[in-house]
Order: C-alpha cells, then structure tokens, then sequence
DNA sequence: GTACTAAAGGATAATTATTTTCCTTTAAGA
DNA sequence: TCTTAAAGGAAAATAATTATCCTTTAGTAC
C-alpha cells in the first residue's frame, strides 16, 4: 500500500511522520493511541503527542482510517479498508478482522428503519482460541 | 421494572442514588455521564460525580447495563435487556433500539472463528428520518 | 427498636486523556 | 529559490475518570 498517494488523494500533506503513522496502523491491523505513540517515538523520538492526535483527527475526517470502539477498550484505530465485522476477545483485548459483508447481509433488516445508512460496526466479543488454552 | 430487585439479585445494596440511576438510564434509554449526572442532580443535588462513576462500574460489572459505544460519541449507557442492535444517527447523536437477534442470525458465520462468543455489539450509523427532513 | 459493620456516598485531590495555543519548521507549488 | 499555508513540537489548558479519605447508611443480628 502506498501512503504517499493516499494521503495525496485526500490532500494531506505527505509528511514523514504521517507515513508512518499510517505504516504502523497497516502493519498493527488495530492500534491505541498510547501504542502507536511509543512505537512512532522510536522513528521520530521528538514527535509530539499533538501532532498524533491531529493526525488522527485528520485521517479520520478523511475516512483514511477508523476508529473503532468496543466496551472497556481504549479506542483503536485501523486503515480503512473493506468492510468488515470484529472479533473482540475480551482475555487478550486483541481485535481480529472477520470478514463479513454485513451491509448486505441485513440490507433488508435495516431497510426498514428507513434510517440514511452511512456505516455498520459490528464487534462479537468473547474469548480468542488461544486465550481458551490458557 | 422493579430497580430494587434487580439491585437485591445482585447483592448490591438498594440506595435511593442507585434506584435514581437505574430509574433514569430506564427512561432515557441510551444516556451518557453527562447528561445523566445533570438529571440525577435534580432529585439529588448533592451527588457526587464520584458516585455516579462508582455506580456505573459497579452496575456494568454485575450486567444490570451495558455500555454503547460508537465513534465520535461518548459512552451511553443503557439498562441490560433484550439482545438487540442499535440504530445511531450522526446527525441527532441519538441511538435506537433495532430489534435484531444478531445472534441467531450470524450464528453460523461466527462459528467457524472458534471464539468462545460473549456478546455482541452492533452499530448501524446513518441519518434517521426526523434528521433527513431538516 | 438498637447496635454493629461492611458497603456506599460525598468532597476533593490526583491522574489520565485529549485539545488548544503559539511559535517554528517544512511540503508543495509558483 | 521564494512564498505560504499547512504541519510539527512544546507546553499549557481542559476534560474525563479514578483514587483517597472521611462520613453516612443499608442490611443484619440481636
């Protein structure tokens, strides 16, 4: 994936700090702000905690990540990419991407809310295969 | 809904805050801290914030209610009922209750992730009809 | 009813998380 | 290069949440 051109597309200037904040979230899959602060630190040790939080104000106003929330979890955030249903285990508190097409899976359920659909965020939340073994 | 017996099931001791409490969320549906401190106040002007926030931990803790959280919102919570989805309106901040037994219905796909499944949560955002026509 | 005790409430301080301010630096385009 | 609007960084300010410590009260036994 090439982050110079994304942020381009959305003009946002391309910076080293926001490659690599986008190359940490890729890499991550799901990232607090207080983890995406310390590894970002080790490339940039004098990057500012302003300037992750305006970043990821931005990216998300963009639509170039998401945020994505769940009870008695820290927010994390992840690069947009095709929707997708989580998986939330609750020992380990790691996310999991489940591929789901939800939209079209409950087109018909919700249609008759006759709510403007913009976005789903489904999480199931339980516990992981290898946090039941241990 | 008698708040005193839900409290008693859960070996929490009945206190006329916490009756309040649960009174309120019952009313309002999905309220946030904010809003439910602002409320409690009026039938306990000395209330501390401090015991809101111990209520709610301890309620969230014995699932008397459960937290709902979406991006750009802050947390609301809501009496512990029936599985459901939630219809939330960017627009208004508003939640709704969407009957929906997700977990009948996705039952079959989550199988295969081989999570021991606790909950889920689900979110549809959009804008809802009062919304769309102002 | 009275006494006892653990739990709950309230005030306040402390902590944590996030945002704002203000000045410096830099990316992007002329 | 030169210009300038946007972005970065440091630090202060604000907001949200939690901890502390002392007082009050619900629940239970008598």
């Amino acid at each position: 994936m090439n982050y110079e051109i994304l942020l381009k597309e959305h003009a946002l200037k391309v910076t080293p700090q926001r490659v690599g904040i986008l190359s940490l979230m890729d890499k991550a899959g799901h990232i607090s702000v207080e983890d995406l602060y310390t590894k970002i630190s080790r490339q940039f040790p004098s990057i500012s905690l302003a300037t992750l939080y305006k970043n990821i104000h931005s990216m998300l106003k963009n639509d170039l990540i998401k945020e994505v929330k769940a009870a008695n979890m820290k927010s994390k955030y992840e690069l947009n990419k095709a929707p997708h249903a989580h998986l939330l285990c609750e020992e380990c508190g790691e996310f999991k991407d489940f591929p789901l097409d939800i939209n079209s899976l409950l087109e018909n359920a919700v249609k008759q809310s006759h709510y403007k659909m913009h976005e789903s965020s489904i999480i199931f939340s339980g516990i992981c295969p290898a946090c039941q073994k241990s």
